[in-house]
RNA sequence: GGUGGGGUGACCGAGUGGCUAAUGGUAGCAGACUGUAAAUCUGCCGGGCUCUGCCCUACGUAGGUUCGAAUCCUACCCCCACCA
């Protein structure tokens, strides 16, 4: 445990940490927890920051709790947030988390000693009566507290409902929760999350006048300023269902060389020496982008599967390179989208196709974008805006590759 | 409850009766250059079509005035500030 912290800081995970952390962390094992939303079925490549906290966590001896907000998700975090959030339906909110537990179960190891434990707080903030509330917890913050909170303080003008400026204690009653029923001592979050951990670590504090401690992690940026995790078809999920693997390996690879040596050492374990010295390697020949090409091998790894990680490789390396390549094999990781062999007996247009495949958002958006030579149909630019696909087209029988620009690919499979 | 200000496309923000699918900026997409990078330059950037043009839909909501409205009128909804 006594190197958990200089593990996180010497890899850019601490933004801040309480005083009393360090203190406690060389003291033994520790349990911690880290909060994920359940807004969505899916995690995106913003949840890894903490993911990865609670795996170095278990690393250095420590036993990790995911806690799935399955209950503060009905009300919604103002922290970070400009506006007021939408209200879920509980259905919803249940459908996300069982969504976002399968993903986490992939994630963090359960067959180990320290066990990796999976909470909902859905379990006991649900069932929490109002004046159990307002009496347990509520008595114990002033409003004037809570009114210093920057998730607060900066929707003053906007104007923040009762119902989201109340979120920071319902985070803080999980953690005195986790902290009563599990010795959870140790929160981690996004560095948007100190002020409901901090008003945590206040509760139990005057609660059971016991010392709790929190780190978050710098907010994700990338050097070109864009939102980190955000491509142009919205997040990069973990779902393969959302994300092909082959689109997640492209996601990492196209990494800014600014951004490659940060992402290195916050989305894989890889020991800094080896990251110091491809990065050696990178600056010699920036070209080769031996960086960026470990990096996504990794990630895609950790997330989706050595196997998984090697088609992505094969494919990008298949389809980047030109000329012929194993089209099935490139169905199997891209974004693939069916036709019925009969589709293709008349021809179909090609901007049709287009949106089908997903590559385009309307017809109107793929004829421009044909006109402006931005798409290839096996490799060839198209700049027919009346081309129509035909069996003509096909390759190893039943596959055609489209490509959008230079990095988007689908491929459209012809069912047998 | 009162007074004042405000609600425009993904976001910011112009526009006060026809030249407005709506200036400009950001973000995004494509092309050129490159290294599937950055920066830069160029084009695109509500939807559909039988596409040098045509048709829908759109400026908080619902009506109205007008040959014609994001722009004027009425009611309503929502937001903000100050006052009570």
């Amino acid at each position: 445990m006594t190197d958990l912290i200089s593990t996180l800081a010497d890899r850019g995970f601490i933004q801040d940490v309480t005083p009393s952390a360090e203190a406690r962390l060389k003291a033994g094992p520790i349990v911690g927890y880290a909060g994920f939303d359940p807004t969505a079925d899916s995690l995106h490549v913003g949840s890894l920051v903490p993911i990865m906290g609670l795996a170095w966590l278990q690393r250095h001896g420590g036993t990790p709790i995911a806690l799935i907000g399955g209950g503060t998700g009905m009300v919604g975090d103002p922290s970070g947030k400009r506006q007021e959030r939408p209200i879920l339906s509980v259905e919803e909110i249940d459908a996300n988390a069982r969504g976002v537990e399968a993903q986490l179960r992939r994630l963090l190891r359960f067959d180990v000693a320290n066990a990796a434990r999976i909470r909902n707080n859905a379990d006991w903030l649900r069932t929490l009566g109002l004046m159990e509330f307002l009496r347990d917890v509520g008595k114990h913050f002033t409003v004037n507290y809570m009114l210093q909170k920057d998730s607060v303080k900066s929707r003053m003008e906007t104007g923040i409902s009762y119902t989201e400026f109340s979120y920071m204690l319902t985070q803080a009653h999980d953690f005195w929760h986790l902290h009563r029923t599990e010795h959870c001592e140790l929160q981690l979050g996004g560095s948007d999350q100190w002020g409901n951990i901090t008003a945590g670590i206040e509760l139990i504090s005057r609660r059971e006048g016991a010392q709790a401690h929190g780190i978050v992690f710098p907010l994700m940026t990338t050097a070109g300023g864009a939102k980190f995790g955000k491509s142009e078809d919205g997040n990069i999920w973990l779902d393969p269902a959302r994300t092909s693997p082959y689109q997640f390996y492209q996601f990492w690879l196209n990494s800014d060389d600014r951004d490659v040596e940060r992402f290195l050492k916050l989305f894989t374990f890889l020991p800094l020496g080896d990251i110091a010295e491809v990065m050696a390697a990178q600056t010699a020949d920036p070209a080769s982008r031996a960086a960026q090409r470990l990096l996504a091998r990794e990630v895609t790894a950790v997330v989706h599967g050595e196997d998984e990680a090697d088609k992505a490789v094969a494919a990008s390396a298949a389809v980047f390179s030109g000329g012929e390549s194993d089209y099935a094999a490139l169905a199997d990781t891209m974004p693939s989208v069916p036709l019925s062999a009969g589709d293709l007996d008349d021809g179909l247009p090609l901007t049709d196709v287009l949106v089908r495949a997903g590559l385009a958002s309307s017809k109107g958006e793929a004829r421009r974008g044909i006109e402006g030579k931005g798409f290839s149909v096996n490799g060839v630019v198209e700049a027919d805006v009346n081309r129509r696909v035909t069996a003509a087209d096909l390759r190893q029988g039943r596959y055609i590759l489209l490509r959008k620009g230079k990095k988007h690919h689908a491929m459209l499979t012809v069912d047998r």
